[in-house]
DNA sequence: CCCATCTGTTGCAATATATGCAACGGTCAT
DNA sequence: ATGACCGTTGCATATATTGCAACAGATGGG
């Protein structure tokens, strides 16, 4: 909507993907190099951007500060986490916390597991949105509508042959979801690992977060992590409890 | 450098105190509300900034995903992490890794205690940098005139009674830091705190990152810490060996 | 050693682009 | 029903952005 303002976003995704000096940027822009010069520049005041000691871009540290900042804002992580933590401690298992937001499903917290058996997933990275047990719970919460749109547009990759093939599949599982108030994920993102999740409900009963338990099969099987899920409905719903009760709805400004 | 985008970036940092409507953000940048919201539309297409069901604005997901794939781009990080983790495991105590950038010292990786003590710190988190060890180092480094300049313009917080007070003692402190090689911060940034530290070097020589063990007084004595010394050091020089081997110059493009 | 080349930088004129205004539409509370 | 409030849109104006061309500094080859 503002061309000059799109350009110079249009350059971090671009620097996101590694160093880039001031003629590959103009470049990937189409635009004059003076140009590219003037938008780097702003950014650069801004802290978005770094200029490395061979004239090259990359991003810079206020992108971090930015993020943190807006991750500790999120007030569910913050009443969520001692529960996380607990649950951890509780069952030695990966513990996550994800929330929606536009067409992404992004984990907002994790606690790891003790065992010493490394998951790939990071706090603020998007989840395998079909697959994924707690990105199910959130999208089985939205209106029909939406629900149906949303599942129309989005990929199905294959991770494994458990993974949800297509858009029709994707809609049968979010209306079990929906009935059951719990959700699994199988061996439909890694062969080995599996989730069982549970929603966390806002004080007007819609789903504003999910948490899931994960473990690989070589520690536990997937009917021995199922015995957990009254464990991690438990832990879900006291935090919507005590999300719900809280909500200090801060005005001041 | 251009009013456009200075103004666009502006609202980033104002979105990261808490979420604003439409009136707040143009009432704080200065600007007609219609130019407020065209700003924040741009904004929004790119993913930085989210609106939430009560149509007010805050931070947006792309924003963790930019964050994110910039720290992991950095490939000091891939090269020192698995130093980190087995510095971890041999000492039971938290490790950070930090670089130095403009005015800035922050944290890049951080692998944590295996004690139940919490530190405050976070990946992406500015570090104390008048008084962490590991800021001592990289700044030690820093050529005559820019480690003066620097040192005049920060500030000197005395966070403890044996924080560093002024610019003088910061510039004694980094001139000894230089001589010796390695560095310590002994409860100067919370009381009961301490850390040695120990810089790591490209092929050129220059510091280009350090890293650091902490522990509380309660764990181990700042003597008993020190002894650590010599394997913080050897850990340190492993990565400088690693990354002055490798350095891959990625020039494809 | 000098010349050619490449990248980043600046001043300037042209015009495309962002801006503020005013009017509209929706929502909520009175 | 009515008024106030907030977000939204079309439009004319003028301002801020753009590309150009020329410059500067570094690099490398002849």
């Amino acid at each position: 909507m503002s061309q000059t303002v799109d350009r110079a976003l249009s350059i971090l995704p671009l620097l996101a993907r590694g160093p880039a000096d001031l003629g590959q940027v103009a470049g990937s822009l189409g635009v004059h190099k003076s140009t590219a010069l003037r938008l780097l520049r702003t950014l650069h005041e801004h802290g978005l951007v770094y200029r490395q000691e061979d004239q090259r871009y990359r991003l810079g540290a206020r992108l971090f500060a930015l993020a943190q900042e807006a991750v500790e804002s999120l007030d569910i992580r913050e009443i969520a986490h001692p529960h996380l933590v607990r649950l951890n401690e509780e069952t030695g298992h990966t513990v996550h916390l994800a929330v929606h937001e536009e067409s992404e499903v992004l984990y907002i917290d994790k606690v790891d597991s003790r065992y010493p058996v490394r998951m790939y997933s990071r706090v603020g990275r998007p989840v395998a949105i079909t697959v994924a047990a707690v990105a199910k719970l959130l999208l089985a919460d939205l209106p029909e509508p939406e629900r149906r749109a949303l599942a129309a547009k989005l990929d199905y990759p294959m991770y494994t042959p458990r993974s949800v093939p297509d858009a029709a599949a994707f809609l049968r599982e979010l209306a079990a979801v929906r009935e059951q108030g719990w959700a699994t994920d199988l061996g439909g993102h890694e062969e080995s690992i599996n989730c069982v999740a549970a929603p966390v409900r806002g004080a007007d009963g819609r789903v504003v977060a999910a948490m899931s338990v994960s473990a690989p099969n070589v520690v536990v099987t997937a009917d021995e992590l199922l015995t957990l899920l009254p464990l991690v409905r438990r832990t879900a719903d006291a935090i919507s409890r005590e999300y719900s009760g809280t909500t200090p709805a801060k005005d001041t400004a």
